[in-house]
DNA sequence: TATGAATGAGCATTCATTCAT
DNA sequence: CATGAATGAATGCTCATTCAT
């Protein structure tokens, strides 16, 4: 295998270890010795990954931005843009346990680290900006060209708004209920198919479309 | 006067200056030395006034606490539901340039304090349900009590995700967006009046309704 | 009065809660705060009564001098050396609760403050150069001349030792078992007289000669 | 070896600078900073072998435990009770010059520490709990079963005593004294042998049983 | 590669002391 | 005399980072 991809287990699982814990406290209240600790790695070992304590922050979110790319990748095969937000839709819905509890991983690593100079800063944006622009995409093909920029927006901000305010909160109903808002909201704005094919059913468990915590499940 | 209530100008200008850096930089990041700085005074000043940092986060959301309730009551002077949940997204709009550039100092603060143990983490959250209460309660006041609670929660939550996407994007625009959007939302869901009576201005520097940053601007 | 003597009630009240705090928690970890609240007086009063910290600690060894030789010239009045010297070890005796809770006052700040330079580490040993002077000359007076010295030494470190092992155990009752083996020792080198006075009840509750820590018994 | 004992040079490096240091200023007055630059480490590396300066404290009294029991055991191989005795107090004879300028490091740590809550404060009584218990089983060895607690406590008062007020006076000889004559009374106790075998010449430099504060005569 | 001991700058907190009123 | 707010040096402890092996 190439070098680059290599990543050796170990890097891989210092990047959950990293992952679920500065979900958990935040980046600045995370040790590194803590991390090695969790990735069964040496202390030390963790600068031979890593060039430092940012650089880790920075690799999350390449990894994040991954696994939301593939996500993404996976709703853009639903055959209407309804669908295809509603998949998106769905990944805040499942994670709605884990984003009470520890708040959303995109957004709350956001907040920590925008306010950081240089490219960590931009970085942990990188997936809001993502999103909203694949979101941006979709509302175009529904054919709201006009007004896709603002509906993506609206979007995206209610599913962080969604995370934040459910985590203050405790309570992962509240994001349920956001989430099927935002369903509903989109199936209204959408001009009417001939045969209603959908039906809301997030907040009740649905398929897991976008794993992107799955270290913090287990 | 109230002996509590006092509060010594040194105490006042400690908590400023606190407020604003750690709005700026975080709470971990921080420091009091540069908090004591900021304020005039030498850094053991710090604890004649306060027990500790946390003790100072504590005072912070109170501080916040006691702004956002007057801001309520100004709002809820106005004569109708629909101009009473205006005047509070005003207050969005209103700090829109300085949430785009530091996230909205209640979301961003409760993010990073929430995952404290004890009274600090509970704390943080404060703001956000009264916030939540009182625009249930104008809900209720439109007639809608059945969804009150969903649609006041979709409200903060809207608030909130925007300033946390528009920071991380550095748009005050989409903030404003956002909140128009929001105006018009609520609008809508009123019972038509005879006449209308609102115009949706929010975005060219509606009147500030809740300068809560106050000391930030200078 | 004269002014030096006036002294002021404020001063006294300062000296007898430096005293008691400083006996109970050492001097070094006895916050000047703390003195003052416990006098009832401001912080910044001390400083009218006292030059610094270590001037309150030559204050209490001082105040303690004062009340040591009070005691010694009340065991003078004493009809015999034996009768003088057994009521100098009722002293340990009747203080033994307090000792074996907190140490002997005398030893205890003496162990802390002898290791200090300049006059206070001096002033410290006071109390006990005293005693051994003043227990020698009793010996002189049984007659043992020549090992007046070596007699008196052995009184007063019999006596330390008690409290600090005492202390360590936090059993008074060590304290008291010694000190009744001491009084017993003094007795039997005494050339016997005609008719034997005294009677060893010291662990009992003898009389009270040296009350040289009321404060800390309220 | 043990890994639990290897300790590493430096960490021994650590205590023995701690004690020395601790034993001349005492706990509250030793800086971590200096017991580091003493034992040629960085200020953080303290923390890479103890927990805390509270641990350091601990350990110290561990050290001198072992240590102490290292002698008794050493003493306890003498052919008679009196011998064995007379090797514990030839301890205090032989490090009467340091404890003279500096207290018995037992004796002030115990003094110091005993004040603190918890396991500390505990802990630094139990070289003179351990020492008490050992003489007491010597005495009853020599068949005073009766009095061999108190006989115990009276020797170890005796020499805590000697310490303490040798201190005071700063002054070693009047140590030497004290165990001269503890010497004389064990021997006066004893039931008396064919043939008187000892010879009291602790004060003139006998030989060394217990080089318990090797690291603060270099 | 891997390790874990070592480093030192950084930071919250304490407290004797000063001083304006 | 009295006060209590103000000061700043001191100190225990943390933790990202380095490096010899």
């Amino acid at each position: 295998m190439a070098r680059e991809a290599a990543a050796s287990a170990n890097r891989d699982r210092l990047l959950v270890a990293a992952s679920r814990l500065i979900h958990q406290r935040g980046f600045t209240r995370t040790r590194l010795a803590d991390v090695a600790t969790e990735a069964g790695v040496a202390l030390g070992s963790v600068y031979f990954y890593f060039r430092s304590k940012d650089d880790i922050a920075v690799a999350i979110v390449d990894r994040r931005l991954e696994r939301l790319e593939r996500a993404l990748a996976r709703a853009a095969g639903r055959p209407d843009p309804v669908g295809r937000l509603d998949a998106v839709i769905a990944i805040w819905a499942d994670d709605r346990e884990i984003d009470a509890t520890y708040g959303c991983p995109i957004g709350s690593l956001c907040y920590e680290l925008s306010r950081r100079r240089g490219a960590l800063g931009a970085k942990a944006g990188e997936p809001l900006r993502v999103l909203l622009r694949w979101c941006e995409q979709r509302f175009d093909e529904m054919g709201m060209a006009g007004e896709s920029h603002g509906l993506a927006a609206h979007l995206v901000m209610a599913l962080q708004g969604a995370s934040l305010v459910g985590h203050a909160f405790g309570d992962p109903a509240m994001i349920a209920a956001e989430t099927d808002r935002l369903k509903a909201w989109i199936r209204a704005l959408a001009p009417p198919p001939r045969r209603r094919a959908h039906r809301a059913r997030t907040a009740a468990g649905g398929n897991r479309h976008f794993p992107d915590n799955e270290e913090e499940t287990s």
